[in-house]
DNA sequence: TGCTAAACGAGACGGTACGTCAGGTCTTGAT
DNA sequence: ATCAAGACCTGACGTACCGTCTCGTTTAGCA
């Protein structure tokens, strides 16, 4: 058994049960996959996990805080946050990476989230802080590199580059009206890039 | 008074109130300025139109519904459907109207309504022949005309032309991550268009 | 079919479901006499009667004036209200009908109502107001008549005679130190009588 | 410091608390007074107290358990139990005694402990061994020495004598249908004694 | 002009989920 | 061994909207 988290100091009182929280992870997991965002409500977490609803009220301040967190982990588990060779070629392993990540369910689920943090500054706040900005960092970075080896022309901010390569991946996952194929990211990789690129 | 749809039979009983009609999507965009999107309920427009319930379920299957039918209405008022002149120029037009036209209430209900869109099949379709197929159409045909005069290379899908144009904005109007300013506007019809004109 | 309650106006939107109605309180009824007190929850009322707990908040204001309700209709129904023939012998009926009519559940019900009564001066007021106001009254008037034919003396206060000939009846029906028999309402009736008499 | 209890051997580990036990009943009883009955919880007592939870169900198996003990504390703190002199006087001084005993928070505890019994045997019992049966046991005593000296007829069965005389107090403190006064003791003394007296 | 049929307002209905509260139990570390 | 602290499961609370239903009341066109 994995000893107490000893970083934290371990209050007085009964810990934190680390079974019951991934219990309920994995439930809302299921839930999302079997019965869609819509279904996956507290209540139903609380039944299927097995663990109560006021321990989960306790760990999560609401259903969204709960669902955000699920996305992340299943995001960095589907593509891990790329942490070396800040490289043109990083880039397009992010971008591939990043439409295999948002492929499954948490496509659907951050889609749905992305709904909510309309409504709530706190929920498009943890979306950013959590999933957003750390992904982009690396990109931003990738494109900085890329600008002072010569491969990328130097007048496009780096933040506006960034979006011009992911915004058309992540039109296409929101509004759905095509769908977006290995093909599609090649071609916003190629004619997007050649269009940045020093050689244009 | 304004003389009743007569190309409609007009068949027994009493006709459907336009009032009504008007008094309830009134009601929803008030509500949606003034309280936001979760709190534009049904129950909440029929109390502020002073229409009742079940007539609001007589002229809409449900919220969504009501709530897209208001969304084209308002975009539509803020940025008429580009029905002339398919050129290039007009790309920049409706790059730019876009960005107004979602900037107040329009841009968070459609973030929301994509939400629903998830979950609901429907409200997907609905939005895709209310809102963003007969524009895509207009720009769709603006980027064939410009191929077809060279101004455009030839190798790259139409279909894909538009979403590298129109993703970016997309991509910040969802996330927020950034604001849209009108730079960022330029920026992506400068960047994007240089890469994708022949002149490259 | 019973016509509606015409002497209500009736006012607009749709009628209050009698049907609903009864079940309530018969599931009510139900759940009291099987399980007892604690269990007859709202949400237990409404699972076994079939009526939504939403409805039965419409109708109630809390379980409290639920059950009220339930027990002056029980009460009635066992010792219907007495409004003739004040006369000593009405003092000794309406004695014998109060304990038996709350035998049952009714004397349950009662005890915990009152109990609930001590902390909500509304369900306090209900009950005296809905059960033992009525009936008092009607035993106040067969002391003064009684006293007005010389059968008892005049110099006790014909509320303070009330309560000499209840008092030990609800004293062991609340305290449940000894039952309740047919003897002891008797051993009552005549040694207060005796002493309340002129006979004296 | 308060020394422990050094009567007992003082086994290993950490004693019990006298302190702790004197500390719930305090704040059970500020609780009560202050916020009522319903606000009494376990929970309140716990915090007011600084006693835990798990502490005060070592001492008590359930809320009622609790209250009891408490109700009993302060009745006997009101009115002693009565132990010596069973003379007709000592009735009238019980039931004196009686009336102001259960005046202040005691007359509410005790209805609401009632309410409880109701549902609960246990707690019954339990209100009956702490409270009822002893101080009858005295006011029975009374009632037969009495009849001895030939003070009261003999015909009368002394439970009953002692219910004719407490039943009406205690129905005016249950029910609350009129306030228990000085006046209504001595009346209900008075006009009682006197028809079960011999000199009636 | 009166009949008929549909729309209207009002609001009750059966549901689902919410977020909270207290009950009584269990698990820590500290005394 | 007992304590304070506090997490745990359980079950019920009362509320908010949902979308449907029944009323009695307009409001037209047709007869």
């Amino acid at each position: 058994m994995p000893s107490r988290k000893s970083l934290i100091p371990a209050g007085p009182g009964r810990p934190r049960s680390q079974e019951a929280r991934r219990a309920v992870l994995d439930a809302a997991r299921y839930l999302l996959e079997k019965r869609g965002y819509a279904a996956t409500t507290i209540e139903a977490i609380a039944a299927k996990s097995g663990v109560a609803k006021t321990t989960i009220y306790r760990g999560w301040q609401n259903r969204a805080a709960l669902l955000i967190e699920l996305l992340v982990e299943v995001v960095n588990e589907a593509a891990p946050p790329p942490n070396r060779s800040p490289s043109l070629q990083a880039l397009r392993t992010e971008l591939r990476l990043g439409a295999i990540a948002l492929g499954g369910i948490s496509g659907m689920l951050l889609n749905s989230l992305l709904g909510e943090a309309q409504q709530d500054p706190d929920v498009r706040t943890a979306l950013l802080n959590g999933l957003f900005y750390p992904r982009r960092e690396a990109s931003v970075n990738a494109i900085k590199q890329a600008q002072a080896l010569g491969e990328l022309r130097s007048d496009v901010p780096p933040h506006v580059a960034v979006d011009l390569l992911f915004g058309p991946l992540f039109y296409r996952m929101f509004v759905q009206h095509e769908p977006v194929t290995e093909q599609f990211i090649r071609q916003t990789l190629r004619f997007t890039l050649e269009g940045l690129s020093t050689t244009a």
